[in-house]
RNA sequence: GGAGGGGUUGUCUAGACUGGUUAGGAUACCUGCCUUACACGCAGGUGGUCAUGGGUUCAAAUCCCAUCCCCUCCA
C-alpha cells in the first residue's frame, strides 16, 4: 500500500510534458490496415484559415470536440481518418499582406506579391498549428495538407477540368456582384448584409405631357444616368392614368416611360421608383422582364463610365456628391431624407458591393437545386433542426455560382486561349498548372491548330479549393482501394455560419463528381457567444482569446469547459468562471486517483467469488452511467457524457461509495471483503477514466499510467466499456443511500458537543438506526459513521 | 417581410419529444468544518408567479392557440 500520486493536484503544466510523449511515439498516426474490410471512419475535418490571433474561442472549442469525435471512434474500434488541413487560398490573406507590408495587390509584381502572401502564411499557420497540438488533437499532422499546395491545387484543378469536359461550366457575361475594393466578383454566399445611414435623395422628374414632375425618391442619385423606366404600383391612385407618360430625367435630359408594376412597395418613398443599371439585384430582374436596354454606369475600377457624361470618370463617392450638388442648385432636389438602408456588402473588406456586368466562369447549380434536396435526405444531421438551413439555402439559389475571380492568390484557373479564334484550350488533369507564367503543355489550338496562346489570367472563387476536402482526404483519382473504403466520409463537422458555403459547395461538387452526397452525417456546431449571450465581433470588442485561457487552465480544463457547456449545434456562453468549473472537477478527479492509489489492483481475472452489496450497488451505477455517456457520445453531444460523468464520479462515486468503503479498504483482516472492495474501486476508476478519456485526454492518460501502470488507454482499440445490467436491482438503493447518508451528516452538524462546544465531528460516534431498506449495506455505513446502532 | 432558435432563482443551465412525488445541477452569497484523496475540499442554508394571457386535462415548465421580448440567418 503506498501512494502512487504524490502530487495532491492536476497540474496544466503537465500536458506538455504528455504532449511531448505522444508525439515521440507517435501514438495516433499508426498505418490503418488495409487487409481488414472494414470502412474507415472519415473526419472531413475543417481547414482552418489561418488568420493569425485571437483565434476565436468558439473554433477552439469546435476543435476540441472534433477531436473528441475522433477519439470517441477509435475507443470503439473504428479506423480512424483525422486529416488536418490548412485553408490558405483567398481574399483575407492577400488584404493582410497588403496591410502588413503597406502595398496594393494590383501595383505589385505578381509573383512578388505571391511571395509576400506565403510568407504572412508559413508565420501564422506555425503558430496556429502548435495552437491545435497543445488542445491534444489527435490529428494526423504528418500528413497535414495546405489548399495553396501544388498537390492540392493540381487536385482542384483536375476536379474542374472534369466538370469542363462534361458541360457544367459556361462562360457568361451578366450583371453579377461585384466587389470593387477586392476588383473581383463574388458569388450570393459571400454577401453581408449591414444596416448603413444613407441620404434618400427626392428627385423631380418633369415630363411636357402633364405639365408637372412626379418626385421619385433613391438612394443611388449616381446612377441617374443609367436609368431606363420609372416603375409605380398599379394599385397607387396618386399615379393613376400616367402609364406609359415620359419623364425627363433630370440633368441629362433623356426621356423614360412611366411602368406599372407590383413590386413596387407604395408606403416607400413617393411610391414611383427609378430602374437603373443597376442598383441592385432587383434591377437586374426589371431590366429582363421589362426588357431594358442595359447602360454600363460603373467599371471595373468603381468609376462612373462616359454615359455619365460630364460626369463621368468619377468615384462612385464623388460622382455622387457632385450630382447632388448640381441638381439642388438647378432646384431639382426637392427633399433629402437620411434613412438606415439594409446594404448588401462584400463579407471579406466590407465594401457594399456594385452589380455589374462581367464576363465570369459560371458553375451550373440552378439546375441541381431538386437533385440536391432529394439527395440531402441521405444524410444525417446533428443535430436534425439545422438540415432547415441548408434547405432553405438551396431553395433560394437563384443563378448559377461564379466562380472564377480577378485576384491573385489561389488556385489558377487552367485555360490557355488561342490567340488566333480564342478557343479555351484545357490541359490533362493530373498536374498543377500555372497559365498566367507558363507555357501550355500542348502545342496546337484544338480548334483551329495555331500554335500561339494566352493564359488565363484569373483564379478560382476559394470555395471551389475547400469544396472538394472530402474528395481529397479519401484520395480521389489517386487510390481507388481507400477512396472505396472512405467514402463517403463518416461525417462532416462545421459552423452553422459556413452552411450555404462550405457544406453547400462541397455537396455541389461532389454530388457532380460522384452522384452521391459525400458524407454519411453532418454535425453542425453552433456559435460561441459570450457571457450575455452575444455575437463576439472585433468592433464589439466583446472577443475572448482562447490561448490564455488554455495556457491558465489547460487544454483538458479548456475541453471539459467545452464539452459540459454546449449542447450539440445550439450557441454557447463563453465565461473564464466556467473554465475555472471545469478545472475544479479535474482537480477532484486527480484527488480520487490519489486515493485509489493506495490500493492494490485487483483485476478481472481475479474478481472475487461474492461481491459485497454496497460494490454491487455502484457497479449498477456505474453501468447506468456507462450506458448514458454512450448515448451522447454517439450522437456526437458530448454535453451528456461530460455532465453525466461529472455526476457520477464527485456526487455519487467519491462522495457516497468511497466514503463507504474506505473502512473495508483499510481494514485487512477482512481479506474478502476487502478484496471485493479494491476490486469494484479500480473497475468504476478504470471505466471513468476510459469514458472521459475522448473529453479529457491528458488527465486520464495521466492518472491510467500512474495507477496502471500500462498504456492501454489509448494504445488499446476497442476499449469500450460495456453495459452490464446484472445489478440493475440496486438502482433503486442509490436514492435511500444519498438520503441516509445526509441526515447523518445533518444530524452530527446540527449536534454541539457536551466537551468541545462544538458540533460533532464526522469522527464521532452517534446513536442511530439503519432502516429496513438499507440493511444490506449496514456494516459499510456503521464503519463510515461509527453508527451505534439502537 | 420570411425562416430558425430561445425566454426556468442574482447569473448560467437540465428537465419539454414521451404531462404525474418537493422543478435538478452549477456559480455566486450566507453558516459551520482540516474528516488518514482532495480547502481547487466537505457539510448545511437563503433564493423560483418555469416570459404573458387563454385553452385541453383529474393533473401543464412540459401539449395546443395567441401575445410580448431577445438572438441568429435570409430577403
Amino acid at each position: 500500500m503506498s501512494l502512487k500520486i504524490t502530487e495532491k493536484t492536476w497540474s496544466a503544466e503537465t500536458e506538455k510534458r504528455i504532449l511531448q510523449e505522444w508525439r515521440i511515439n507517435n501514438i495516433y498516426n499508426y498505418p490503418l490496415n488495409d487487409e481488414i474490410n472494414e470502412k474507415n471512419f472519415v473526419i472531413d475535418t475543417p481547414p482552418p484559415y489561418p488568420s493569425g490571433r485571437p483565434w476565436h474561442i468558439g473554433a477552439a472549442a469546435h476543435y476540441s470536440q472534433i477531436d473528441m469525435i475522433a477519439r470517441f471512434a477509435r475507443l470503439k474500434g473504428l479506423k480512424v481518418v483525422f486529416p488536418i488541413g490548412i485553408d490558405r487560398n483567398g481574399i483575407p490573406v492577400e488584404m493582410h499582406t497588403e496591410k502588413k507590408y503597406k502595398i496594393r495587390m494590383r501595383n505589385t509584381e505578381r509573383r512578388e506579391f505571391l511571395k509576400l502572401c506565403k510568407i504572412t502564411l508559413d508565420e501564422t499557420e506555425n503558430e496556429f498549428i502548435e495552437i491545435l497540438a497543445s488542445l491534444g488533437l489527435s490529428a494526423n499532422f504528418d500528413e497535414k495538407y495546405q489548399t495553396d499546395s501544388s498537390t492540392y491545387r493540381a487536385f482542384t484543378q483536375s476536379t474542374f477540368i472534369d466538370m469542363w469536359n462534361r458541360g457544367l461550366i459556361y462562360l457568361g457575361n451578366r450583371p453579377n456582384n461585384y466587389c470593387i475594393d477586392c476588383g473581383t466578383t463574388i458569388a450570393d454566399a459571400e454577401i453581408n448584409y449591414l444596416d448603413i445611414e444613407t441620404k434618400l435623395v427626392y428627385l423631380k422628374f418633369y415630363s411636357k405631357q402633364i405639365d408637372n414632375y412626379i418626385t421619385i425618391a433613391t438612394t443611388r442619385p449616381e446612377l441617374l444616368f443609367a436609368c431606363q423606366a420609372v416603375i409605380v404600383n398599379p394599385d397607387d391612385e396618386r399615379y393613376d392614368n400616367l402609364q406609359d407618360t415620359l419623364l425627363k430625367i433630370p440633368l441629362f435630359d433623356r426621356e423614360v416611360k412611366v411602368i406599372p408594376h407590383l413590386s413596387v412597395d407604395k408606403s416607400f418613398g413617393s411610391g414611383a421608383v427609378m430602374i437603373c443599371s443597376y442598383g441592385d439585384l432587383n434591377d437586374v430582374q426589371l431590366f429582363r422582364e421589362l426588357g431594358l436596354q442595359e447602360i454600363v454606369s460603373i467599371d471595373m475600377n468603381g468609376r462612373t463610365t462616359e454615359a455619365a457624361r460630364e460626369f463621368s470618370g468619377l468615384k462612385i463617392k464623388d460622382a455622387r456628391t457632385k450630382i447632388i450638388e448640381e441638381l439642388t442648385n438647378r432646384g431639382l432636389v426637392e427633399k433629402i431624407e437620411t434613412i438606415i438602408h439594409r446594404t448588401p456588402v462584400c463579407e471579406r473588406s466590407k465594401t457594399p458591393i456594385q452589380i455589374i456586368s462581367l464576363e465570369d466562369y459560371y458553375l451550373k447549380q440552378v439546375d441541381m437545386k431538386s437533385e440536391l434536396l432529394n439527395q440531402s435526405h441521405t444524410m444525417k444531421f446533428y443535430p436534425e433542426m439545422h438540415r432547415q438551413i441548408l434547405t432553405n439555402w438551396i431553395k433560394s439559389v437563384a443563378i448559377d455560382w461564379p466562380i472564377s475571380r480577378r485576384r491573385y492568390y489561389g488556385t489558377e484557373i487552367p485555360i490557355w486561349y488561342c490567340t488566333k479564334c480564342h478557343t479555351p484550350n484545357l490541359p490533362k488533369p493530373g498536374k498543377y498548372y500555372r497559365p498566367w507564367e507558363e507555357n501550355p503543355p500542348f502545342e496546337h489550338c484544338s480548334s483551329c491548330g495555331n500554335d500561339k496562346f494566352e493564359g488565363e489570367k484569373r483564379i478560382f472563387d476559394t470555395w471551389m479549393d475547400s469544396s472538394v476536402t472530402p474528395l481529397f482526404v479519401s484520395k480521389f483519382y489517386k487510390d481507388k482501394q481507400f477512396f472505396d473504403k472512405s467514402y463517403p466520409a463518416a461525417l462532416r463537422p462545421q459552423g452553422k455560419d459556413i452552411v450555404r458555403t462550405w457544406l453547400y459547395y462541397t455537396m455541389l461538387r461532389c454530388v457532380y463528381l460522384t452522384d452521391q452526397i459525400p458524407w454519411e452525417g453532418a454535425w453542425i456546431m453552433g456559435y460561441g457567444v459570450d457571457e450575455k449571450g452575444e455575437k463576439m465581433s472585433k468592433s464589439k470588442g466583446n472577443v475572448i482569446d482562447p490561448l490564455p485561457l488554455i495556457k491558465k487552465y489547460g487544454a483538458d480544463a479548456f475541453r471539459f469547459w467545452s464539452a459540459s457547456e454546449t449542447n450539440v449545434g445550439y450557441d454557447f456562453r463563453c465565461s473564464e468562471l466556467k473554465i475555472q468549473g471545469a478545472q475544479k472537477f479535474l482537480s477532484k478527479l486527480w484527488n480520487i486517483g490519489r486515493f485509489i492509489s493506495n490500493f492494490e489492483i485487483i483485476e478481472e481475472n481475479n474478481k472475487p467469488q461474492v461481491l459485497n452489496p454496497t460494490d454491487k450497488w455502484i457497479l449498477s451505477e456505474l453501468s447506468n452511467t456507462i450506458s448514458k455517456c454512450l448515448e451522447g457520445y454517439e450522437e456526437f453531444n458530448f454535453f451528456i457524457p461530460a455532465n453525466t460523468l461529472r455526476e457520477f464520479t464527485w456526487n455519487v462515486f467519491a462522495a457516497h461509495y468511497i466514503e463507504m468503503i474506505k473502512g473495508r479498504a483499510y481494514n485487512k483482516e477482512l481479506e474478502e471483503n476487502r478484496k471485493s472492495a479494491l476490486y469494484t474501486i479500480h473497475k468504476c476508476f478504470k471505466t471513468i477514466l476510459l469514458l472521459l478519456e475522448p473529453l479529457c485526454p491528458f488527465i486520464s492518460y495521466e492518472l491510467w499510467i500512474k495507477i496502471y501502470e500500462n498504456k492501454e488507454i489509448i494504445t488499446n482499440q476497442r476499449k469500450i466499456p460495456m453495459v452490464d445490467n446484472e445489478y440493475d436491482s440496486f438502482i433503486p438503493s442509490t436514492q435511500d443511500i444519498i438520503k441516509f447518508n445526509s441526515e447523518i451528516w445533518n444530524k452530527k452538524k446540527t449536534t454541539i458537543s457536551e466537551i468541545t462546544k462544538k458540533p460533532l465531528s464526522l469522527k464521532d460516534p452517534i446513536h442511530t438506526t439503519i432502516p429496513r431498506e438499507l440493511e444490506p449495506f449496514s456494516d459499510d455505513l456503521v464503519t463510515m459513521h461509527n453508527i451505534i446502532r439502537e
